[in-house]
DNA sequence: TAATATTGTTTGATATTCAAGATATATGAT
DNA sequence: ATCATATATCTTGAATATCAAACAATATTA
């Protein structure tokens, strides 16, 4: 086995590791997985139009138009139009929204916690340095 | 921003950027999303119980008793019952489902080669071992 | 043997997604 | 300015995906 196969064998592990323990988060909040998946993107944007925000979902325009509807009615987002280009919608989220997105976010922070306690400072260095590379340069 | 912040950001921007790529490559294929999951593990597992296959994808058995349905009528996986517990089904791979398995196996394979063409020998190892110990102890 | 646990399926209800077409607005070429 | 083309978003219709809870069959334990 190559050291490219190992790769791709850890990686498929470890993005199916991270889905499963995501969906179980989810599953045991208010929130379904495309809401939660749509507020950790607008959490970590303060304001970003549909296309950029179904480009960072990796999924059309139009799914996420329902999924902003939802949100909206949930009261977690809000689209406010701009006077630039009066097609764009930036899209935003409530007080209760960024509630919502904050406690997401701690589960994410305890999993990030989880996974640094079995790792030396250099490793966590390494792997943070690692990961900015492949999602500057790759996705 | 304290590293474990850091680090969190960069896991969910490449957990994201991964996710849109891979549904990308699905809606290009003959493939629905949640049975190129499902033969992603198959192909990796000669032969698994249903409940085993629920906990790769991180889905419920009832989910996975639907995949699997679907799978069985597109002729990619079958389903054989053992003589030493009658209630498991074990799953595996058709041959032609073997041969959906390559063809998605090989687009992992050039998005890994894409992801270490950017990195030296030691970043590549490093992260491979990094990524085994998570795997190994988080998921 | 009876009670309990486990594996997998079914059911009914929602949620998710896409492709294709529609609408409104912007941009570019003439 | 005007017309053609491009872009951003939404709508529609249909297929999938998902869960929780109830169920059936088989194993295990007391």
């Amino acid at each position: 086995m190559t050291i490219n196969e190992e790769l791709t064998h850890e990686l498929l592990a470890f993005f199916n590791g991270f889905s499963s323990w995501e969906n179980s988060i989810v599953r045991s909040s208010e929130l379904t997985v495309s809401e939660a998946h749509a507020i950790e993107v607008l959490g970590e944007h303060e304001k970003i139009n549909m296309k950029g925000l179904a480009q960072k979902l990796g999924v059309t325009t139009g799914t996420t138009t329902v999924t902003v509807d939802r949100l909206e009615k949930k009261n977690f987002a809000r689209r406010e139009s701009t006077k630039e280009d009066r097609r764009v919608n930036l899209i935003s989220l409530t007080d209760l929204g960024k509630k919502a997105f904050e406690e997401h976010h701690d589960f994410h922070m305890h999993l990030t916690e989880q996974m640094t306690s079995i790792l030396s400072d250099d490793e966590i260095k390494q792997f943070l340095n690692t990961l900015k590379k492949i999602n500057a340069e790759t996705f």
